[in-house]
DNA sequence: TTGTACGCGTTATCAC
DNA sequence: GTGATAACGCGTACAA
């Protein structure tokens, strides 16, 4: 173990640890000369400070944590890396904590303030179901992005930053309906999901009824409950597609909660010799890359990521600096049409 | 601040600190009954011992870090999360840390090291040109993982896990010369690229070398030296695909040197009314899903990514019981023929 | 079985 | 401008 400690570059530099100590912190009331030589020693020796007592002294720190739900999610790539460039920006430190689907992100934020003193929390991904008490027991601001909040609790409490996932969803569904579609097959979360899955429902459910049209409840195709991992895969939408293809139903369009279940969903319905959109019209949900560069490309809706990411952190340093009222921000999302989707003309329905 | 410490448990338990610190370490020298006290108070408060303050005072933790560098590249994924169960599983704590492009992973790793008493490190991507000297300086057992080593290095300071960068991409160019193709163009990363990219170069050399067929250099499509980001991505094969047919060469098939990169070709391919693989026949590197789901789907070498994290894990465990010698493990990977290539006469080259 | 006291490496607060 | 020294919260000898 070479314990290389603050203690051994004071000694070798003949002068106390404080002075050592204002070097590595850039404190202005030291000798440029002497502060010169000690870090070369520092460097020479390759020193590098014990961020664990760091944290143990300071009363607190710039640092931000990233604490993400569901890493797999491509959308929240360009997220964090807008985030963290966003954070390095303002000369505050990041740090990325992955979060398993079956962690309490709360318990996980609550270590992190008290071991790194941190100054703001992003939360990214995940469902939002905790009580309101757990909520306050956050002592550092946070702001939820890409969150659906949770309606039971008191919005002031907290800031969020999300697309409307009923309006969105209502907005493609109808996109649909405009198009002529009236029997839309859903690809769904599980039935008992409470996040994004149910409030895609709600505005699939809302667009039928603006437009009098009577919604078929046995179109929509829920993901096996004992199910557990990413249920918004391709390999799920794939499955789901094949057992709505199987079950022979009677629909013109499928509308899959999330671009990669969309994927699956072309790919079975491809490989059982039904054309998309020829045959069938299908739209996803996202606004993924590979929408645009799969073939066909995939009609769906964009989240404007960027937009979200950027005005998550402003929101955060707003709070950060005092400005204690948590805001609600909803994005709009864009219709991206693709080549997955047709008009048709109207049937019966 | 709520700062709860372990002094307030004691006090309001009306017991000594190191009372209840054995109750929380599960420590057999304690009456059960005040332990079952101690623990109910620790809930009711809330309490969540300073991990910092720990890890200073501890002189070993039983975790395990891993730094992944690249963590968009979806091969990752499934990887943590297997190394993350095999961790878990042996009752050891995880923890994962993205490295920035930019960053020096030893640097990182030096500094967790130190902090966090941990026993061992994953390095996930990432191209190691790293000096002797640097590696020396990580004083526990660590494996790289999908990492080309630097065969510049002496190779017993180090354990790796990955596959044959050079004869996978032999394979993967002599499946398509044994197809009849001659003239297959290369969509590469930057042509000062020491990792992967000139890996999978070198074997994509040989291959022609081995058939003894001249190989055209100017097939070979560069990465803008100056761009930045992710050059594996399908954005940027779909440019150089693009750059590729606007030059009107003469080639038969593509080899991207991953499957995002693949999936950009294809794409360019079809907007320009060229046929995959009826006219040009294209390949790509990885083997992710998405290859699977493609349409046509994409003819890939797939690494076996299973094998991989799970090995990594078992020579990391090796390493750490004290079984003292560096081992580097080779896996093969598997073609995996999709729609996106077809056998072709033989013409003259 | 339990409590006291010390030290982990660092920063903040004082004197100098 | 600089150097002792007391915390920070915890684990652990050691004493009780």
């Amino acid at each position: 173990m070479g314990k290389y400690t603050i203690k051994d570059i004071a000694r070798e530099c003949g002068v106390g640890v404080s002075t050592v100590s204002r070097a590595i912190n850039n404190h202005p009331d030291i000798n440029p000369q002497t502060k010169q030589l000690i870090l070369d020693k520092i460097s020479e020796r390759q020193y590098i400070p014990n961020n664990s007592a760091r944290n143990l002294k300071k009363t607190e720190t710039n640092t931000i944590a990233v604490l993400i739900k569901g890493i797999a999610n491509p959308i929240f790539h360009q997220m964090i890396d807008i985030i963290q460039s966003e954070i390095l920006s303002k000369d505050y430190a990041f740090i990325l904590k992955k979060v398993g689907f079956d962690e309490d992100e709360t318990v996980v934020a609550s270590e992190i303030i008290r071991e790194q003193k941190i100054k703001g929390i992003v939360f990214l991904g995940g469902i939002f179901t905790h009580t309101e008490e757990r909520l306050k027991e956050l002592t550092v601001p946070y702001v939820l992005s890409t969150i659906a909040p949770n309606t039971s609790i008191d919005g002031n409490i907290y800031s969020a930053i999300s697309v409307d996932d009923v309006a969105e969803s209502c907005r493609m569904t109808e996109y649909l309906i405009e198009n002529g579609h009236k029997r839309i097959a859903m690809l769904q979360a599980k039935k008992e999901d409470l996040g994004v899955g149910y409030l895609r429902l709600k505005g699939y459910q809302q667009a039928f009824k603006n437009h009098n049209i009577p919604m078929k409840r046995n179109l929509i195709i829920y993901s096996d409950s004992k199910s557990d991992g990413d249920l918004f895969s391709m390999e799920n939408g794939y499955k789901l597609a094949k057992k709505l293809i199987a079950s022979h139903k009677d629909f013109t369009a499928i509308f899959a909660i999330s671009d990669r279940m969309a994927i699956g969903a072309i790919k079975a319905l491809t490989e059982e010799g039904i054309r998309v959109p020829q045959d069938i019209s299908v739209v996803g949900f996202d606004g993924l890359d590979i929408a645009r560069y799969y073939i066909p490309s995939i009609t769906t809706v964009k989240q404007p990521v960027e937009d979200m990411a950027r005005e998550t952190i402003y929101q955060l340093f707003r709070l950060i600096k005092g400005s204690g009222v948590n805001k609600h921000m909803v994005f709009e999302g864009t219709i991206v049409e693709g080549e997955s989707t047709r008009a048709i003309k109207k049937r019966g329905s």
